[in-house]
RNA sequence: GGGUGCUUAGCUCAGUUGGUAGAGCGCCGCCCUUACAAGGCGGAGGUGGUAGGUUCAAUUCCUACAGCGCCCACCA
């Protein structure tokens, strides 16, 4: 019995979570249920290659917190699990793994390479879904999808051929961003350019037929040799007269024209501008324009490709140097400048950018942008907060065509198929483009051969929302589940990913992927500083939930740096910061601080010492609970009809918790969890732990109270327990669940996770006006002798004797009914209420008084050492309130505020004025007395 | 260059229809009181980035400026 009901006596998160999670797991627990109201959220698929770190923590504390607030609110929930097979990502990191067992890609073939990498991940590929069981994430684990799987692969290639035979997607020769190292196009998006030094060179370009040249200036000097025209600006006088004529370029010897074009700024280096359309985009527009020649002079590697040549087979560095001197040699450089530009680099590698001459194929967008605009426009979808919403307008009322091909292996292969004379036939399998080729062919014998590219990764991310619920098929899922409730992402991948599902979902799944769009913000470390591996200030989310030495820390952080030579540094910081490691927090710990730390819009510093802080609270909780259960064994769970409480205390303290839960309820619906925490903090520590225990106490231990009381005072203590861990569940789902067990332990099987988040309690509300007002006073009174007896310096535990007085009613009965919890509460031996005569008689003198409402508390003290400081703290309250009389006398006197502001703010300002006059007083009488104690 | 966010107690941050400010941690003092020292009680600490404006009244609205940050953009 005992070991049923009680709980452990130390709070051990570690064993009570896995535990937790175990049951739930086995009891098939995270399976939509029930016949409510769909819920639905879909997990933002973490790369298959990913592990856990603090942003995805955050982000599934988040969406884990939402779905256990609607699974307990009754609706049909579906957190939807899976993962993302990330191409390049994946790809580079099984490379890696072939190359340092000796092998290569390309020896391996493709076939042979692909079955490496489904090998991969059919070993290391479920890292991060164990990780996100840790966080006691509730994701429907029987419906795990990869955007690999078969059924997602059909939702691909419907996707691809849909928008292919509606001339939404096209193959084209384009200029493309490419990334020399993995030898493959990227998308515009993972192109980041940073400002970099370099050097703006000037070349003279001598003027055919003319000893004169012209000045143009670069910054890339190896793309010279891929010139196919000067250009100026149309309008530029001082060159009116070179425009039709042409130039030699120097190096290669090609004769090149002098062209005008309003692309090039007159004010920037010498208005003349060398034109490259094969290695720049803006000189490709140029050179369309201009109808000039495009010369590409690179191979895929970057390196140059001008047979015949010296500058043949030179990397760009090599390249750039070798122009760079040969120019000098024929004294062509005018000069060069120190210049900051900026330098595209690819995501992935780092490695500069070319803009690259390639067949690749692409979506054209525009089309399906204006939907998803409007969507939003119209408010079917909604950006929390919605600031984010005009970045969204921003880029796709300026979007351009998304580059959709990828020259790499790992991915959804591009359905198209040719035959030998380069006809394409784009079809859902290569039957069905061998039909499409007989078609035009004839019945004869056609070798096809699929296009060599695989999709970008996010083609499929974008189809997550309704790929996963089964689409193209017409799944019950899909019909019940669609759209999806809210999306929880960083901003980050608003372009990559939210609004290519919002154009995709509205263009095949016929209505909005999700009506909300949750943003967070990102987790950073303590100093604000981005968390990342080469900074050495990682955090893991598990190291935080299961704690870690400093020598496993230290070796986590220096192992596998990409530069070595920062472990040192990473290595002392690390012995500076943690030098004990760091303690054990608890998953419901970690997840509580997210939720406090969640506030809109901004991004949030995680800092250790705010998390011990939520741990101390797990284990307020828990002690609380066992204060409980210890009091109340034997008592029933109550039913809320059942229920009727007996004293002040407890409609008090159950008007407050029916506030907390309505609260709470606004709060998770508009994505507030900070406000959720905050109060369900304060309500569990501030009110139910401070007071209503400690006033419990006092009465269960009161022989004057009444059994029948006593056993409602038990019956509430229960009652807000089990109401409150509810309430907390979302946030901290194993202490809740297991503190929930042990109330409800005759029901072995059951779950916290079912029960009704709230019941109606609104009955209850009417009680709190009166019983806060009596709880209020009572409080006060407590509070008052404490101060005194703390500016007295009275031992804590010694009790003393009081007296107090008062003429009014409400006063007097409150005085009778809390006078056993004043005592206690506030420790004092007697407690004896004087009439007037007895005040008028008794010897004011070694005491010092308060004053609640009209309520005097008087406390006899002795022995006080320290009259200056106390009379010092008692002028400086002296002075604020006399501050506060003026501020408020001159408001009141002020003619303009008395006709212009509202009755009730008049109002206010006349009690506050008239409470301090009361305060003013108190404080300079309680002055007088000590310096009268004082002189004596 | 365009956009956007932030600037409130030593630190990290709250403050939703404008009525002069709160929390956690840290700090100071007293306590191992039978749920909890991962605790209890009490306390100190803020000219709200700067300068104006609107208003009876501004942390809250408007303008300008400063500092920090992020996003987007084709200036060689």
């Amino acid at each position: 019995m005992n070991s049923k009901t009680n709980l452990a006596s130390v709070y051990d998160p570690h064993t009570l979570e896995k535990e937790v999670y175990r049951r739930w797991e086995e009891s098939d627990s995270f399976s939509p249920s029930g016949d409510g109201e769909s819920y639905c959220i879909m997990i933002p698929p973490p790369n298959v290659t990913g592990s856990l770190h603090m942003g995805h923590a955050f982000q599934n504390t988040l969406m884990d917190a939402l779905t256990r607030f609607h699974r307990m609110k009754g609706r049909k929930s579906l957190w939807q699990a899976g993962s993302d097979h990330a191409g390049i990502a994946t790809q580079m990191v099984v490379e890696r793994l072939l190359l340092a067992e000796g092998e290569s890609r390309t020896e391996l073939g493709r076939e042979k390479f692909i079955d490496k990498v489904w090998e991969w991940k059919a070993n290391s590929g479920g890292t991060i879904t164990n990780q996100l069981k840790r966080l006691g994430a509730s994701l429907d684990w029987s419906r795990e999808r990869f955007t690999m799987d078969e059924d997602l692969s059909t939702a691909v290639r419907e996707v691809f051929v849909s928008l292919y035979e509606e001339g939404l997607i096209y193959r084209g020769k384009r200029l493309v961003n490419w990334d020399p190292v993995l030898k493959t196009a990227i998308s515009d998006l993972e192109v980041i350019s940073e400002e970099e030094h370099g050097f703006l060179w000037h070349f003279k370009y001598p003027i055919s037929n003319s000893s004169e040249h012209v000045v143009i200036a670069t910054t890339r000097p190896e793309t010279m040799l891929g010139d196919t025209a000067v250009a100026v600006h149309p309008d530029d006088e001082r060159y009116a007269h070179l425009v039709g004529k042409t130039v030699i370029l120097p190096l290669i010897d090609r004769e090149i024209p002098i062209i005008a074009d309003d692309y090039v700024d007159s004010e920037f280096g010498t208005g003349c501008v060398k034109i490259t359309p094969a290695h720049d985009f803006n000189d490709f527009a140029v050179g369309e324009r201009n109808n000039l020649e495009v010369i590409n002079v690179m191979t895929p590697e970057a390196n140059i490709d001008l047979a015949g040549t010296p500058y043949h087979g030179l990397n760009r560095t090599q390249a750039r140097a070798k122009v760079l001197e040969d120019l000098t040699q024929l004294d062509l450089i005018d000069k060069v400048e120190n210049h900051k530009y900026k330098v595209p680099r690819g995501d992935r590698t780092d490695q500069v950018i070319e803009p690259f001459l390639t067949d690749q194929w692409f979506v054209k967008v525009k089309p399906l942008a204006e939907p998803a605009i409007e969507a939003v426009k119209n408010g079917s979808i909604k950006f929390v907060p919605k600031n984010w919403e005009r970045t969204y307008f921003d880029w796709m009322e300026n979007i351009e065509d998304w580059c959709i091909s990828r020259q790499i292996w790992w991915g959804h292969r591009i359905p198209a198929w040719y035959d030998e004379h380069g006809n394409v036939f784009v079809a859902r399998s290569e039957d069905a483009a061998m039909q499409k080729a007989k078609a035009v062919h004839g019945d004869i014998e056609i070798h096809l051969r699929q296009d060599e590219d695989v999709l970008d990764t996010w083609f499929s991310s974008a189809l997550w929302p309704f790929s996963t619920l089964g689409w193209p098929k017409k799944t019950e899922e899909l019909e019940f589940f669609y759209p999806t409730n809210v999306l929880v992402t960083g901003f980050d991948i608003i372009f990559f990913w939210v609004a290519r599902m919002i154009m995709f979902g509205l263009k095949f799944a016929d209505d909005i992927p999700f009506h909300e769009v949750y943003i967070h913000g990102l987790v950073r470390d303590a100093e604000g500083q981005k968390m990342s591996k080469s900074k050495g200030n990682i955090l893991d989310p598990l190291d935080l939930i299961d704690g870690i030495d400093l020598e496993n820390l230290v070796a986590k952080r220096t192992r596998g740096l990409m530069q070595p030579d920062l472990v040192p540094k990473i290595e002392e910081a690390t012995r500076k910061q943690y030098p004990d490691g760091i303690p054990a927090f608890g998953t419901d710990a970690l997840r509580f601080t997210f939720a406090r730390l969640a506030t809109q819009g901004r991004d949030i510093r995680f800092d250790l010492n705010r998390i011990e802080g939520y741990r101390n609270f797990c284990n307020k909780l828990w002690n609380a609970a066992r204060f409980v259960l210890m009091n109340c064994k034997g008592v029933r769970p109550y039913s809320v009809d059942e229920f009727q409480p007996a004293t002040t205390a407890e409609k008090w303290i159950v008007s407050k918790l029916h506030e907390t839960t309505l609260t709470i309820e606004q709060s998770f619906a508009i994505y507030r969890f900070d406000i959720a925490s905050k109060h369900l903090y304060e309500f569990i520590w501030d009110e139910f732990c401070a007071w209503f225990i400690e006033i419990a106490k006092v009465m269960l231990r009161d022989e004057s109270v009444d059994e029948q009381c006593k056993n409602s005072l038990r019956k509430t203590l229960l009652m807000v327990l089990d109401a409150t861990v509810r309430l907390l569940h979302p946030l901290m789902p194993y202490i809740t669940e297991e503190i929930w067990r042990k109330i409800r332990a005759e029901n072995e099987d059951n779950s916290i996770m079912f029960q009704d988040f709230s019941s109606d309690r609104s009955q209850w509300a009417d009680a709190d006006e009166r019983a806060t007002e009596e709880m209020d006073w009572m409080k006060a009174v407590v509070s008052n002798v404490r101060n005194i007896r703390s500016d007295m310096n009275m031992k804590p535990g010694e009790r003393v004797a009081a007296y107090c007085h008062s003429n009014n009613p409400k006063d007097l009965e409150y005085f009778q009914n809390n006078l056993s919890c004043i005592m206690e509460l506030s420790k004092l031996k007697s407690l004896e209420k004087l009439n007037d005569s007895d005040i008028q008689s008794m010897n004011m003198s070694n005491t010092i008084s308060a004053l609640i409402n009209e309520f005097r508390i008087i406390v006899p003290v002795q022995e006080i050492t320290d009259f200056d400081e106390q009379i010092k703290r008692l002028e400086k309250d002296i002075d604020t309130q006399t501050i506060q009389i003026r501020r408020s006398n001159s408001k009141l006197e002020n003619q303009q505020f008395l006709t212009k502001a509202p009755a009730d703010i008049i109002d206010k300002e006349r009690t506050r004025l008239a409470s301090s006059q009361k305060e003013l007083a108190e404080l300079i009488a309680r002055r007088e007395k000590l310096t009268e104690m004082m002189i004596q």
